[in-house]
RNA sequence: GGGGUCAUAGCUCAGUUGGUUAGAGCGCCUGCCUGUCACGCAGGAGGUCGCGAGUUCGAGUCUCGUUGACCCCGCCA
């Protein structure tokens, strides 16, 4: 067949082309046969050109431009012609002219495909996975994905005009015991031995550090194997990046002045730097989370004080047992009806909260079922302190501190939702949270976990309660939000051997168990390890939120479903019992 | 592991209290049509109502199970 190459894109084509012979290649995307004259939308991924086949002028192209179907792949010669007037179309940039076809050459016929092109986001998704190939030939998918082929550069512009290093780590690694499940990989030549695919490059990062490469960032696929989520896949994308000789400061520099560029050159805007930062202890006591959404006000009160003496069995509970009593306010909803405050309860108790308290707020004062158990003072402080007026709806939720915070949380968001507090033009909100818990508490296995990873240095002035009061160690942890989402999350590490080993103690890690998993970067950082931190942004997350979408499947060429297959090529599949018994891999 | 929403033509959906031959729009096919751009007009084809049981004289509709997609909780250092 021969190939006529392009001489434009679809795309490009203007006014002062006007005359000129040109050739196109491209798709049909639309066919409007008027029987005297053939107008054919031609696109490709530059846009869309109007090519015209009309019998006066050409009808040889004429009669085999009637054969043209949706989807065919065809090579268009034709001349440049200013559409007549009353004929533009001002909705597309090549509007003004049209390609009139000489000679038309069909390269591929194509089947009529199973959904529209041009409207495939109205199509179920698991019709869209199947034919991923059609699907990502649609606008918002071409725009999604050019997109995000424009944050890799400019993420590798950045880093290299700061001096970083592009390196790469191994997919093929150590299965390490903390953090998410691995996905584990066979070995052939080692009998019962496995690789682990990376959750993160982060031992080797760190030992990228110990080996001199001060400033290193790598785009990196991840891999876990948790449940998915809208924002989460099995393998996804990182922006990793490590630094030597740096504090928190320099980590929140760095990545600020990334986040500047890439606002200005993917979405032409400024944003406001320094970047505003909260504690984590604050976010969970006024968001009820460690990722809060501040683009919406919508504060939690810690009301504890308020009932000190309180009889009530439920908040005397809970101040005795170190909990805590969190109230919030939802602004004129004191006319939610019996029901609406039920589905409310309702989801604050699928949640895992014992209860939720509401009260009306009225010109009298509260109006509430459980507005008997409390004095004339705690209903007054109440009020005070939510700074509630006649109205207004409150709502209280007590018991373990953090578990009552974070379901309080969720009510926020959900309240925030039925008020419609986040409105489309409202400014993105970024956000450091700084100062986690260095370790968390797991009543199942009753030990501690590293909330970050085990290699996330604790505040260095608090570092002597390791051993006394594990529990109330703060991290030099810090992670970047926007509107609510985790985009990021990195430390300061322990760069000292005999710190990292007293964080294992922490840990209940016993020194073989250290030795074996993570022997070689204990080692390692005997042998001279600078201070060193980094960050690792999920790139997934970023593009979803700069492309306006609400799943990260949107900005991944070939996603997997929420449990985990591909629709297209139908995996993860059985493989041969020659495969399985060359791993020496045995199904149970 | 748990909770929720959904599954009817190629696509998006409607389908009453369980009742005759399951509909619409778009797409597709055929014909007509020289300025359309959601072209228009006329005609036509196209259905295992996700799958499997059950209740019933009778099930797209009710019950149970199952599969798949999506959302959330747990999980995700």
């Amino acid at each position: 067949m021969k190939f006529n190459r392009r001489t434009h894109t679809c795309g490009e084509l203007r006014e002062e082309n006007i005359g000129e012979k040109v050739i196109l290649n491209g798709w049909v995307d639309n066919r409007r046969d008027l029987g005297g004259v053939i107008f054919v939308d031609l696109r490709d991924r530059y846009g869309i050109t109007q090519i015209v086949f009309e019998p006066h002028y050409n009808v040889e192209s004429h009669k085999e431009g009637s054969a043209l179907r949706s989807e065919f792949v065809v090579a268009v010669e034709g001349t440049v012609r200013k559409r007549p007037d009353n004929t533009e179309n001002l909705s597309i940039p090549t509007g003004l002219i049209d390609v009139m076809v000489d000679k038309i050459i069909i390269l591929n016929e194509a089947k009529t495909p199973p959904f529209p092109i041009q409207k495939s986001e109205n199509v179920n998704e698991d019709i869209r996975l199947e034919y991923r190939y059609l699907d990502l030939r649609s606008e918002k998918m071409q725009k999604n994905l050019i997109m995000r082929s424009k944050m890799y550069n400019t993420v590798r512009n950045y880093f290299n005009d700061n001096g970083f290093l592009e390196i790469e780590t191994p997919y093929l690694m150590k299965s390490t015991p903390e953090g998410a499940r691995d996905f584990l990989v066979p070995s052939r030549i080692h009998r019962g031995k496995f690789y682990a695919l990376p959750q993160s490059p982060q031992t080797y990062k760190q030992l990228l550090m110990v080996s001199g490469f001060d400033k290193y960032f790598q785009i990196v696929k991840c891999f876990r194997d948790e449940d998915l989520r809208a924002d989460r896949q099995p393998e996804f994308t990182q922006i990793d990046i490590e630094m030597s000789f740096v504090d928190q400061e320099d980590i929140f520099q760095m990545v600020e002045g990334l986040m500047v560029k890439l606002y200005k050159e993917t979405k032409n805007s400024e944003i406001e730097t320094p970047i505003r930062r909260m504690d984590f202890h604050e976010a969970m006591e006024k968001y009820g989370s460690d990722k809060p959404d501040l683009r919406f006000n919508l504060e939690m009160k810690t009301l504890n004080h308020v009932f000190e003496n309180s009889e009530f069995r439920v908040f005397k509970d809970a101040i005795e047992s170190k909990g805590i009593i969190s109230g919030l306010v939802a602004e004129g909803c004191g006319d939610y009806t019996r029901n609406q405050l039920d589905v409310i309860t309702n989801f604050v108790k699928q949640l895992g909260a014992g209860g939720l308290i509401w009260m009306r707020v009225t010109e009298d004062g509260l109006d509430a079922p459980v507005a008997k158990f409390m004095t004339d003072d705690e209903k007054q402080g109440i009020i005070d302190n939510l700074g509630a007026k006649p109205g207004d709806l409150l709502f209280i939720i007590s018991g373990p501190k953090m578990k009552s915070l974070s379901i309080m949380g969720f009510l926020r968001l959900e309240m925030a939702k039925r008020l419609n507090l986040i409105k489309p033009d409202t400014k993105p909100s970024l956000l450091w949270v700084t100062n986690f818990p260095l370790l968390e508490w797991d009543e199942d296995t009753k030990r501690f976990y590293a909330m970050h990873h085990p290699f996330t240095s604790p505040n260095l002035d608090e570092v002597d309660k390791l051993e006394t009061d594990p529990g109330s160690v703060n991290a030099r942890a810090y992670d970047l939000v926007l509107n609510g989402n985790e985009i990021a999350g990195g430390s300061i590490r322990i760069h000292n051997s005999e710190l990292q080993s007293r964080m294992f103690d922490a840990l209940g890690v016993s020194k073989e168990e250290a030795e074996t998993k993570f022997g070689f970067l204990m080692n390692a950082f005997k042998y001279g390890a600078p201070p060193h931190g980094g960050i690792a942004f999920g790139f997934d997350r970023l593009a979803m939120l700069f492309a306006g979408e609400d799943s990260i499947r949107d900005v991944i060429a070939f996603p997997k479903t929420s449990s985990a297959s591909s629709l297209m090529d139908d995996s993860p599949s059985f493989v041969d019992e020659e495969q399985l018994k060359e791993l020496f891999i045995k199904i149970r």
